[in-house]
DNA sequence: CTTGACTCCGTACCTTGCTACGGAGTTTAG
DNA sequence: CTAAACTCCGTAGCAAGGTACGGAGTCAAG
């Protein structure tokens, strides 16, 4: 059992963020000895689980929902189409973003970088003019 | 010369997000007859440059910057720096959601999607430990 | 002249994920 | 025992880009 200063540490986040943490219901309410939070080590745990999956590019809510997945001891299935969901949503994302990179790049490519802003294709296309956009 | 709520109309904007645009700066407040706004023509314009801009991944900040440049008579080359710079982030953006594609992909391609969830890669990854991610 | 649509203004609220503040109580080392 | 370090709690603020509310004033048509 640690104080939440020695549970941050460990997990590799700050204080706040744990009691930002219990305070949503991501985390449940620890145990206390007179008025300080003491923490198990499931806690410490819970917390590197949380940190992965925001890297991995889930959102508290969801990673709520997966630990949730995790206490009612779902499935590998269940767990995969998480995954797989995130992972269209992430592709839809590069998608877009790749569109947009062409047409950033159709913009510069077809201006003459030299004269007044009005002469530039990149004006015309952020003026919603046709053109190359 | 048209009230608020017609420019709003003719640009495809919210009354109210004109009126926001004001606030921050980023249109200029329009003459008033009595007490009612009202706009010249500029202004529906402005508002679809701000529109357009912003699906091509400008922030109102930086669209700040591009209509100083158009108000300052800037030239090409500062108009396509800027986009050169927006297309940069978008390419760093693009890379990061492609190597994190990647690493979910994996994820699921190595999960059984049977069997319980600790059997999972999917949970291991997201616990923090090693092997496939 | 009335009615309904429109506009005025300031302020608060939304989302997401924290971070900061401040005054009080608690715990621990020396 | 004292002093430092830690923790408590609630509330407010940040970024970004708006959206919503509410009571009052204004404008145009009939």
């Amino acid at each position: 059992m640690r104080t939440i200063g020695a549970t941050a540490a460990e997990a590799g986040v700050h204080v706040e963020t744990i009691r930002y943490y219990e305070r949503i219901g991501l985390i449940p309410q620890p145990p206390r000895g007179r008025s300080y939070r003491h923490y198990p080590a499931e806690t410490v745990r819970a917390l590197r689980f949380i940190r992965q999956a925001q890297e991995f590019g889930f959102t508290l809510k969801e990673i709520a929902g997966l630990m949730a997945l995790e206490r009612d001891n779902a499935g590998c299935a269940e767990m995969c189409e998480r995954v797989d969901r995130k992972l269209a949503e992430v592709e839809r994302k590069i998608t877009a973003l790749t569109a947009l990179r062409n047409e950033l790049a159709r913009m510069v490519r077809h201006s003459p970088r030299r004269g007044r802003h009005t002469e530039c294709k990149v004006f015309d296309c952020l003026s919603g003019g046709g053109g190359v956009c």
